[in-house]
RNA sequence: GCUGAUGUAGCUCAGUCGGUAGAGCGCAUCCUUGGUAAGGAUGAGGUCGCCGGUUCAAAUCCGGCCAUCAGCUCCA
């Protein structure tokens, strides 16, 4: 067979393995490949190649490669728990995004002490640079193997039952695999366990939880350190850090979980935002409501949240006591903002109408899901609800997509947005979704249209739909990896119909509209989170709720820094002074350290001539000019939102 | 809700064997009147998360609860 290699072709007999072939192309690239690539296809090193074809070596710069160097790693972790822990029975370790985890079943905690000595049991198994070799099973073998092993044989038993069962083995440890795998384990230069966890066998809350150790692998030391320290660099944009240390927000025992209190800077942020969204909506045809915060249990049992959603309300009232009247907060606006349509009969001539309102929500999450501004209890998102009419439909949802484009956009997040379109599960036994196959397939089918009409690339989530309706999901993923939805857009085809919600058609025909439910720039604690993250604290000027800081260097010009703040104010921009007895290059070190976007120092000489010497984030050289000056030069960088520094 | 960890001054943390609470930063007052990374002095500030138990004695040991962190599950 013909091997081609780097643009030459080689002749090699059939069965030889890419080690081998390497071995004689390239002693270099076999020394440090983890895989190969064979006309694209991924392939071990160990692995015969049984035609001809095209060879390329990957390495641990290739994320593919990675993956494989991490699932090799994770079955070194398991043969060193089990060396360590005969007794702790094996469930699954695959690699993930950022390193690789192996779950456990094990009564005691792993503590850190444990995991020491996991990690110096890892390296002398590594150290002995093993074969890793592959072999296949039939069923009844495979079960034999793994007798003792009660996950495995679980898996084994769901494997279809014709199919040969692959296994890898090491120097004494031998795992369930599918692979592909490292041919030596000595290619794993540099690895380390990063935390554990708990996780529920096969991830439902219905069986065991496991013990998980999460590990991370590269095939250089180098490498290793760079993650581990680009990992630390992210934990400090940690909003829920940054933000209580900038005093954006915080929270109090006595409150409860989940319920942040934001502090006037937050605050003001918040509102800087919130006029904004209101203002933009407003200019693109949306009419603002305000609708209550609550209501009975029969507005909820209408809209099918009673049933679909009753866990995650708070509820006033024994919900069990028909003879007497039952509140909910509300955990979302739909059927508020619907009565708002319900007001009169409407014309198709009046469609399409879009709601809008800054809407505050409530939902009783589980206890351990709360999580600084991204997962509260208590929030308040852009919301809104567009009726349309059929023929509305793609055009209408284009523009919401557009909307949240231009604000995530405008406040720096978009370039980290991923896209999820979010579909109902046909087999879902939970019994989660309204409506009929029919319905569904009609309105994921042209959601389906309109997304791939405008080319936006996404993943589809199946089961990951609301109860009526597929949705297009922003996604955004914080300093820890950990993603949510920024932005939702749905397409709902049920709950007008239910609500009773008409319009007259020009033949005079009464007719069903369709829903968008949306959001602009989601919620507000969330996507402040986020951008607190993104900008390390650091807020773009318009947004910023200290716009200017004024440092005096003696106190006789104190006044004239208030007075320069008075007229700053009047402009409507945010100024501190700081007339503390420190050294000014303290005061600035301070400044500089809270990342304001402008500071300003005046001493004796501005004092008397009106000036300033204004310092711009980001920047050594400070500039005086005159108050008049300063405010237009910042009026005009308001005004354009402009997000560098 | 589940697994593990944590909770001492506004913040970061120390506190030995159970013997009755400490530092740095911050804050306040005074001195220092100054130009780009920390001037000095003095002072205030604590129900050691909460409740209960063991003990002559609990920040420390035990139990329950609350809250925080990471992960799992969930997320209209």
């Amino acid at each position: 067979m013909i091997i081609s290699y780097n643009g030459l072709d080689h002749e090699f007999d059939e069965g030889v393995n890419s080690l081998d072939i390497l071995g004689q192309l390239d002693p270099d690239a076999r020394k440090t490949a983890l895989a190969v690539r064979l006309d694209g296809e991924i392939a071990e090193l160990a692995a015969p190649v049984s035609r001809s074809c095209q060879i390329v070596p990957i390495f641990g710069s290739d994320p593919d490669g990675l993956r494989i160097l991490r699932h090799s790693a994770s079955h070194v972790l398991a043969q060193a728990v089990k060396r360590l822990r005969p007794d702790a029975k094996l469930a699954i370790g695959p690699a993930i995004d950022n390193g690789f985890y192996y779950d456990f079943d094990t009564d005691e905690p792993f503590t850190p002490e444990f995991l020491a000595q996991v990690e110096k049991e890892m390296k002398h198994i590594i150290g002995k640079n093993s074969r890793l070799e592959r072999f296949v099973l039939p069923k009844e073998q495979a079960l034999e193997l793994m007798k003792d092993e009660p996950y495995k044989t679980e898996l084994i038993n769901d494997l279809p039952v014709d199919e040969p069962i692959s296994f890898y083995r090491q120097e004494g440890f031998t795992d369930l695999c599918a692979g592909p795998h490292l041919p030596n384990l000595g290619r794993i230069k540099a690895f380390k366990i990063t935390s554990t966890a708990g996780a529920y066998w096969r991830g439902s809350e219905k069986n065991k939880m496991l013990r998980r150790i999460y590990a991370t692998a590269f095939a250089s030391k180098e490498e290793l350190d760079a993650y581990l320290k680009q990992q630390e660099e992210a934990l400090k944009r940690d909003h829920n850090k940054l933000g209580r240390e900038l005093e954006y927000f915080t929270t109090v025992d006595i409150i409860g979980q989940g319920l942040p209190i934001i502090l006037p800077k937050g605050a003001r942020v918040i509102q800087k935002l919130q006029r904004w969204v209101e203002d933009t909506e407003q200019k693109r045809g949306y009419q603002l409501t305000k609708t209550p915060y609550f209501a009975k249990r029969e507005l909820y049992r209408l809209s099918g949240h009673w049933d679909h959603y009753r866990d995650g309300m708070f509820i006033m009232g024994d919900p069990d006591d028909e003879s007497k009247e039952c509140f909910a907060l509300r955990p979302m606006t739909c059927p508020f903002q619907y009565q708002v349509y319900l007001n009169r009969m409407r014309s198709y001539r009046d469609l399409p109408m879009r709601l809008g309102e800054t809407s505050t929500l409530f939902r009783n999450e589980d206890s351990g899901e709360m999580h600084g501004l991204i997962r509260v209890r208590q929030f308040t998102i852009s919301e809104g609800h567009l009726v349309l009419r059929p023929d509305q439909l793609e055009e209408e949802f284009r523009q919401c997509l557009e909307l949240a484009h231009e604000m995530l956009d405008t406040v720096g997040l978009w370039e980290d947005c991923s896209f999820r379109f979010s579909q109902w599960d046909p087999a879902n036994p939970k019994n989660k979704y309204e409506g009929t196959k029919e319905q569904w397939d009609e309105a994921q089918a042209v959601m389906g249209r309109i997304l791939d009409h405008i080319g936006l690339e996404y993943t589809v989530g199946i089961d990951e739909a609301a109860f009526y309706g597929p949705k297009l999901d922003i996604q955004y993923k914080n300093v820890f990896g950990k993603e949510d939805t920024i932005v939702t857009i749905q397409i709902d085809m049920l709950l007008a119909a239910r609500y009773g919600m008409e319009y007259v058609d020009r033949d005079g025909q009464k007719k069903t509209p369709y829903i968008i439910h949306r959001t602009s720039l989601g919620c507000y604690e969330r996507t402040l989170a986020y951008m607190i993250e993104k900008y390390a604290g650091a807020m773009p000027l318009w947004l910023s709720p200290e716009q200017v800081r004024i440092m005096t260097i003696t106190d006789r010009a104190d006044d004239a820094a208030y007075a320069l703040k008075a007229k700053l104010e009047t402009a409507g921009i945010n100024a501190e002074v700081d007339s503390r007895n420190e050294k000014i290059g303290f005061k600035l070190r301070e400044a500089r350290h809270d990342k304001l976007p402008y500071m300003v120092v005046i001493g004796d000489k501005e004092a008397e001539n009106g000036t300033a010497a204004v310092t711009k984030r980001g920047t050594q050289e400070s500039i005086v000019m005159s108050a008049d000056s300063f405010i237009a030069q910042l009026l005009k960088e308001i005004e354009c939102k402009d997000r560098s520094f």
